[in-house]
DNA sequence: CCGCCTCGAGGTCA
DNA sequence: CTCGAGGCGG
């Protein structure tokens, strides 16, 4: 290693020192003390030295947040602590609710209790991990549980410290936060783009979420994301706080920002007064809120409290109203669905609400139509909640003009013509056309190919409508006899692409039990009911043969989802549509079965009488799920008999043939063992 | 529902 | 350069 002059390692010290307070007086404190120039000077100063002597390049100098290479893509980060989401309240008596359902919890005076209120930015939360002062991990929120992991992007952040600040630095601290960006910055980010021709962002948060998820991480070090941190998700190490304010006033020496308009107040009364407060000077401030959270302060009083399912009980996220805008209906279209229900489609003039450009919005129903009482040609409201789906929340009625027409469920399906009908009890009418329909078949289809059911990668919604508008597939079987050759006809398919689609079908048609229910499109069986009927029945033999007891007898299936699973088993084409799936080579490892305890694989059971809590299909069911075979008579072969009520000639059989014989009782009883036995595996 | 990023593939043009 | 598919985030 080459010597450093003392005196260079000492100059780069102080810069390295100088550059990161000057970050923290910019981001931390709000204050700055010297100039955008004299920053860039310094860092210049250093990042000359450090050429010269690479051995003084740390990966946490100020010199190194101008991106790395670029990654291959993201890896997948799960975090320690699930980043959960908060309740909300909308408005002042929400509020108040909460604040007595928190002090009511603690059994205290509700105006005793003290909350930590902060501002809720709008941009994407993110999780830091530190080690020892180093960051060395952040990871995007994602869907709470995993993530991805941005660091490089994160570490180009002035605001986000390489290196934790001052003395009780902790072995380990997880930081949460938002990254975000300010309306000055996003300005002058977009008049570059304009300057250059780019295209520019739609807004802030938009901004700051594509920035963060460069692969190169230059990219993001020229956009101005800043970070601001509200939470300690984890630390080790000394631990002296008692509270929520604590653990911010804990960041703020370490290095972060908080926001500089958090408080801490006292009641029902203290809280409110914060989000009025804070509304007046929402206008004002250089960045997009969507709210303010309120946390109880006192960390024990949280460990009190607890959580309810995903959220905890001791916060609550308050929400602004919702941003509108007035736009005219221009028209009402009726999209058909999987199942033919009929959906009507608002077609706005397009409008921008809270940042994005509204055109489209769902009206559910009639019911909800009539409900507003819109017509075509109405001046409607149209909202968009925080980021939720717009939605069409009223008319403007005296702007309605004279040439208003009504909206009317149309009589004939507008894709393919067929009867439209409503069904006693349901909200929404359908075509009746059934899979004659091509909206319908499209729908099925793209469902068929969709990631949770069969993942044909590369089939997508243009693809589908070509394919079934050249009626070369009618049903999902008929994906997989295509061929390559008459697919690098279609429009923008050339061999490359129709290979890989072939290739692609070829893979998917190995799947598992669970994923085909999901995929063959049942009424109401989603993606976990496909799993548990999967799971309960072991095999689409089982499955198709159960009887409604049997089905309404897995967990979460109801008697209405029961009536769906036992029809679609039932309707010739479906079974038809089942056998051909398996024709042309759609299998899947009998995992369900094979890939758990089958305690009675290669049994034979019987049963016979009448059963208390069961019906015999039920019971049968769960044999098969066992692995037992299930016949009708008692042979010397038969491995036990389940015996209720007035049970005959079966029971006198077994009895001579020395078969074991159980009655209910002990039959249930064995029947949770060996289920139980299987959960706990 | 919308906006954004990435990737592979196809087409266009030099 | 453009398009479609796929994925993410709110």
């Amino acid at each position: 290693m080459s010597q450093i002059p003392q005196a260079v390692r000492e100059r780069a010290d102080s810069l390295h020192q100088q550059l990161d307070d000057a970050n923290y007086q910019y981001y931390v404190e709000d204050e700055p003390r010297i100039t955008d120039a004299e920053y860039d000077t310094l860092l210049r100063e250093l990042q000359s030295l450090e050429a010269e002597h690479p051995e003084l390049k740390t990966p946490d100098s100020p010199t190194q947040r101008i991106g790395a290479a670029p990654a291959e893509r993201f890896e997948e980060v799960t975090h320690a602590v699930p980043m959960l989401s908060l309740d909300n309240a909308f408005d002042d008596a929400e509020l108040a609710a909460f604040v007595k359902r928190v002090a009511d919890k603690l059994e205290c005076d509700g105006d005793t209790l003290t909350f930590c209120c902060e501002p809720k930015l709008d941009g994407l939360a993110v999780a830091l991990v530190y080690e020892n002062g180093r960051l060395v991990q952040g990871a995007t929120r994602g869907d709470g549980r995993t993530g991805e992991d941005v660091t490089l992007n994160l570490r180009t952040i002035r605001s986000i410290p390489l290196k934790l600040r001052g003395d009780s630095i902790p072995p380990l601290i997880e930081v949460r936060g938002e990254v975000y960006m300010r309306h000055s910055g996003f300005e002058a980010l977009n008049a570059r783009a304009r300057e250059n021709g780019d295209k520019v962002f739609a807004n802030p948060r938009n901004a700051a979420a594509g920035s963060l998820r460069q692969l190169d991480s230059s990219i993001a070090a020229a956009r101005p994301l800043e970070f601001c941190a509200y939470q300690v998700a984890r630390l080790e190490g000394e631990d002296d706080a008692h509270s929520h304010s604590d653990y911010l006033k804990r960041l703020r020496t370490l290095g972060f920002r908080t926001s500089p308009l958090l408080d801490v107040v006292k009641g029902e009364r203290g809280v409110i007064g914060f989000c009025h407060r804070l509304g007046e000077q929402r206008e004002g401030l250089d960045y997009d809120i969507d709210g303010a959270v309120l946390k109880v302060d006192s960390l024990r009083d949280q460990r009190e409290l607890g959580f309810v399912s995903r959220a905890p009980r001791w916060a609550i996220a308050y929400k602004y109203p919702a941003q509108e805008q007035t736009t005219t209906l221009n028209d009402v279209v009726f999209q058909v669905g999987r199942v033919g229900t009929l959906t009507p489609v608002a077609k706005l003039e397009p409008v921008q609400v809270a940042g994005v450009t509204v055109a489209n919005a769902t009206l559910h129903n009639m019911d909800e139509i009539e409900r507003l009482g819109v017509r075509i040609g109405d001046t409607v409201i149209v909202r968009r909640a925080g980021d939720v789906i717009p939605q069409i929340v009223g008319v403007v009625e005296s702007q309605r003009p004279a040439t208003t027409r009504a909206i009317e469920m149309p009589e004939h399906c507008p894709v393919c013509g067929s009867q439209t009908e409503r069904l006693e009890g349901e909200v929404a009418a359908r075509c009746s056309g059934g899979l004659f329909c091509p909206a319908q078949r499209k729908e099925a289809l793209k469902h068929f190919a969709s990631r949770r059911a069969l993942d044909i990668d590369g089939l997508g919604e243009k693809l589908i409508d070509l394919l079934v508008e050249r009626e070369w597939v009618k049903t999902p079987a008929d994906l997989f006899r295509l061929e390559a050759k008459s697919l690098a006809e279609l429009p923008r398919l050339a061999e490359k692409s129709a290979n890989n689609l072939v290739n692609a079908l070829e893979a998917a048609k190995r799947t598992t039990l669970a994923r085909f229910i999901y995929a063959v499109g049942i009424r109401e069986v989603g993606e976990a009911t496909a799993a548990s009927l999967a799971h309960h029945f072991g095999s689409l033999q089982a499955l198709s043969e159960a009887s409604l007891e049997a089905l309404e007898a897995v967990e979460d299936v109801g008697p209405v989802v029961a009536r769906h699973i036992h029809t679609f088993f039932r309707q010739p084409h479906n079974q038809e549509t089942l056998e051909d799936l398996q024709g042309v080579g759609v299998t899947w490892e009998e995992v369900e079965i094979a890939g758990r305890p089958q305690p009675l694989a290669g049994q034979t059971w019987v049963l016979t009488g009448t059963l208390e809590n069961m019906t015999r299909d039920d019971g049968k069911a769960r044999l098969q799920a066992l692995g037992a075979k299930v016949s009708g008579s008692v042979s010397k072969k038969t491995a036990a008999l389940v015996a209720g009520e007035a049970a005959g000639s079966k029971l006198e059989k077994a009895r001579e043939l020395e078969v074991e014989v159980l009655d209910e009782s002990t039959f249930l009883q064995r029947l949770a063992e060996w289920e139980n036995a299987e959960e706990n595996q």
